[in-house]
DNA sequence: TGTTAGCAATCTAGTTGGGCGAGTGCTAAT
DNA sequence: ATTAGCACTCGCCCAACTAGATTGCTAACA
């Protein structure tokens, strides 16, 4: 047999790689051959796992022990192999009540989601929340700290509250509140970006020119938004960290200690989670994908979510290699729809 | 050789725990008869290692191992036979240097003390925020979200911003603005027990009965201290849990797992270190002390900070018990007094 | 009476070696 | 192309043993 995977070689891989997902064993040619119906005998088994080996999708811990899956391997099986199973009525209704009610503001929701996440997939989850960027106005308010800090409030419209500090010329409250009032009628509804186009096209317009008001509140309306664009550092929420605890690969020391650390730096796992920003569907990091923040034995699902057409934010699972693909990726899946749809009407 | 721990049992307790903090190994007889000059010979040594262990401040892992100090023998040792270190002045003056300079705000400088703890204890460092009632009031303002929300945003005299939302009748904002002109002139300044005060004085008084403005504005006001009271969850900075990990004695897998379940909950880690909060001085949480969060054989070293005379909040290290006590109670002293002092001027 | 030397006893940790079982790769037969 | 058979390799477990550390006890000593 030669370098290419023929179908032979795929259910083989197949049977290999669920194999070991469900014992977290090596896996040798006579289990193959006894559990499933491939009508061929352990020797035909164990010269196609020497092919299989070749091409990089398997290898042994050592010569006596069965075959584990490599990432590489992992990556056919994900891309060309594995089928998904649909997610339970019952789990399905679970995640639509839990995500629907007892849900008063967006953080409930995105913790909710979160919460999901961990209960049926049994790994920890990860939900990176909206950069500010992703909404609407609200409302925006000028409050007056000291002769050279003015405090910025910024509702948007999932009710989120960010406050921003801008450094800058001493202005009287009573000039503020008439920057709050122009602002709050003219760029409620915008989103970032439209408030950014709007706001240069104000900048230097006629109005602007005459008006010192606008002038002024368009000048601090920008430097808000620079303020906002360099402070921007998403943040994110982790929950079921334990979870990864209980399932056996973590016996070792080294590993736990290694995810430990990788939970530490936030930054890193919001740069690989948002990789799925922009694409479409639920997207699985392994191996290589995860060398960043040094867990290359772990795997993260993820998926981004949605406000009308625009991505919001992204969310996924983390957890080892070896996890039922099946039914977490329908999970993610289906925990970012339903997000998704309940943000819209936020 | 009684029950009763005379000059002799102290110092070769004493020399038994230095003994064993810097080695992390049991300690025999032999060791101590020839490094600590106690001109005694092993025999006698052992014999009062016996009485030690009678007396419970000792015990041996097995028969033919040497002695390691209990939580009691510690807390003898913490008490009676510690001498603490002075910090050398290096030290001294990178703490000054790093949490005088570069600290523009409020975050910043609890950040700092956070990380001047676990830099010269190479233990996790953890620093619990001040309740928002520990600050006066610089500012308050409310915001009309919509027709049943109300966002009010209060600034602390310390820069610290914070929102919460309150739900109620529907007040036009040119309503609202007249009770944040009259909050903000009449309670600024005052910290939040202050408010209380003046606020019920102000409800029950004439003027409220008249000033409709005044009636409604401190109403509103009473509202908003009912839910600081509530969601009051004083916050927690945790730092270098990592450099937990690179204690020997963490080679023990479960023990690793507990300590990392143990700072998932939040709650518990407030509840103790906030024990300190009244006394004065550094306090040490060894043994039965930690049972709440589940790490007998950890110890946390905590004292308070204060701002002026009032305590505002707690802060320490957590590490194994086998710590350099005469070392980081200093420090942890040191951190917090420079803390302190610069909370003053804040 | 307090201290010490000496010594048998105890226990851990580390090493060695044999046997078992799992699984492979190769060869030769089908 | 597939398969049965078989020798081979290796990890794992267990048991036996060794080396080393430390103790508690006893008896001698000051």
């Amino acid at each position: 047999m030669g370098h290419l995977l023929n179908e032979r070689g795929k259910s083989i891989l197949g049977a290999i790689i669920q194999e070991y997902i469900s014992t977290g064993e090596p896996v040798g040619s006579r289990v193959i051959a006894r559990k499933y119906n491939l009508n061929l005998s352990p020797a035909t088994i164990r010269n196609v796992m020497a092919d299989l080996e070749d091409m990089g999708y398997l290898y042994q811990p050592h010569v006596s022990a069965g075959r584990i899956p490599t990432p590489e391997g992992l990556r056919i099986y994900l891309d060309k192999i594995l089928e998904l199973k649909s997610i339970p009525i019952m789990e399905k209704t679970s995640i639509d009540r839990h995500m629907s009610s007892n849900v008063v503001n967006f953080m409930d929701l995105l913790h909710e989601a979160s919460h999901m996440l961990t209960e049926f997939s049994h790994q920890a989850s990860i939900v990176i929340l909206p950069k500010p960027s992703a909404f609407s106005l609200r409302r925006i308010e000028f409050v007056r700290l000291d002769k050279a800090r003015i405090l910025v409030v910024l509702v948007s419209n999932t009710g989120m509250v960010y406050n921003h500090i801008v450094y800058g010329e001493d202005i009287p409250q009573s000039e503020l509140m008439k920057y709050n009032n122009y602002l709050n009628e003219t760029y409620v509804g915008l989103t970032v970006q439209q408030m950014r186009d709007l706001l240069l096209k104000e900048m230097s317009g006629e109005k602007a020119r005459f008006d010192r008001i606008i002038s002024k509140a368009t000048d601090l309306g920008m430097k808000v938004l620079d303020v906002m664009e360099k402070e921007e550092s998403p943040d994110i929420l982790i929950e079921g960290k334990e979870s990864l605890f209980d399932h056996p690969e973590m016996e070792d020391l080294e590993k736990l200690k290694i995810i430990v650390k990788a939970f530490e730096d936030k930054g890193r796992i919001v740069r690989i989670l948002n990789k799925v920003i922009g694409g479409r569907g639920v997207k699985v990091f392994l191996g290589d994908d995860l060398s960043n923040i040094g867990v290359r034995d772990f795997s993260v699902v993820a998926t981004s979510y949605h406000k009308g057409n625009l991505p919001a934010g992204s969310l996924g699972v983390i957890g080892p290699m070896r996890m039922d693909y099946s039914r977490v990726i329908p999970i993610v899946d289906y925990v970012a729809k339903v997000l998704s749809y309940l943000l819209e009407d936020f």
